[in-house]
DNA sequence: GTCCTATGTGGTCGATGTCAACATGTTTCT
DNA sequence: AGAAACATGTTGACATCGACCACATAGGAC
């Protein structure tokens, strides 16, 4: 029963491209059936030996994937960061930049808290070892993301569209009402999608305004 | 080893106020203890077998005042929520309310969230049953301190400190940004205490701009 | 074919939360 | 005062979980 994921496609493809040696990709697997399983009981009821029931796998197999639970986590939280930098930046050419392009990605980020909520959760929620230091995802990955909004805020005060000043504050300044609005939305303090929709419009004009744009 | 808590004080003190049994109010010792050892240790790291170590108590004592592990750290999310809405009405009422005083609330709020980093974590932290609905804080003890900040911002807009519009989304968008950038000081984004408290200024005079004071 | 390495498995251990049964201290009722 | 009722703390036991270990098997290198 469950099938071992009948995915023995033994690609020989070109070099070192080393996959499928027995069950086909089971890291990317193990941590897609992970972020499944905080989505629909929460991160407390994530097990490793759950995970690889669910896939047809002895406990331990992830072992040889992961170091340890925790590294399991801090994977999640990684490519929560690299889809959320996918997307600011997404957001951010899609219109081309601008004013309106700030506006985009504010709401492109609160979109993702949402949608991704299971990510952010582990992103933000130090659900790792919250010894802090060197487990931390921030000054890599959420670089990464962090890295697009400054860029951005930048490149706006260069061609005149922003006002002067820290560009650096005025990012973190954005970060924090995005990631707090997130934090709103996530904790079902805004019971409709519309009411998400409806704050998040209003709070990306406010910072519009208390930026100075 | 370990005195069992030379703290025998039976105080019959007048009517109904039953204190020291055994021990001498367990429940409040074991709160105390819980939040000392996630200041130094982490959420991670809190044991109720550790608790009951720490106060020369066997495991199970917990539980005849805790439900569970989960009960204990809602009552550490209770008291946090008890302590911030203590904080933010004293900031309040210490400018005699006014531009300065909601100002005072937000420079009090992250202020809250710096020090007392254990509790502002348990309280969103979700460490609890993250199946969110039931064991959520948010509409009873949280209330009460969101509560105050919608007060306070409706005062303004009555006596014509603050522009008209929705107080309730006002608030939230207040709400957001202090709450963002508890979150980025408490991990450790904002690096000195200066940092912190130069950006809580930055972010606050923002907070006042956007919403129109 | 043989060796080496990558990958998966079962055994086991210590730590933990929780339930049940019991022991002891405190109050209340008569 | 004595008994009954209750509050509080303890020990025993169990299931679950993360993690380490030794072992088995698969795949490629030579």
């Amino acid at each position: 029963m469950l099938m071992p994921m009948p995915r023995k496609d033994t690609t020989k493809g070109p070099a070192g491209a080393r996959r499928a040696y027995h069950h086909g990709d089971l890291p990317r697997t193990m941590l897609a059936e992970a972020v499944r399983t905080i989505d629909r009981q929460g991160i407390a009821a994530l097990t490793l030996r759950g995970v690889g029931a669910k896939l047809g796998v002895s406990r331990n197999a992830l072992y040889r994937h992961f170091a340890n639970k925790d590294a399991l986590l801090l994977a999640v939280a990684a490519e929560g960061f690299r889809l959320l930098r996918v997307d600011l930046q997404g957001a951010w050419e899609q219109k081309g930049g601008g004013a309106l392009g700030l506006d985009a990605m504010g709401a492109a980020y609160i979109r993702f808290a949402v949608q991704h909520s299971s990510h952010y959760r582990v992103m933000f929620g130090r659900a790792l070892g919250e010894a802090g230091e060197a487990a931390s995802p921030d000054p890599s990955a959420s670089g990464d993301a962090f890295g697009t909004l400054v860029v951005a805020i930048d490149t706006l005060q260069r061609t005149g569209v922003l006002q002067g000043g820290d560009s650096l504050q005025l990012a973190r300044y954005a970060w924090a009402v995005v990631h707090g609005v997130s934090m709103l939305a996530i904790d079902g303090l805004l019971r409709t999608p519309a009411d998400v929709e409806e704050f998040t419009r209003f709070a990306v004009a406010r910072v519009r305004t208390g930026i100075g744009a």
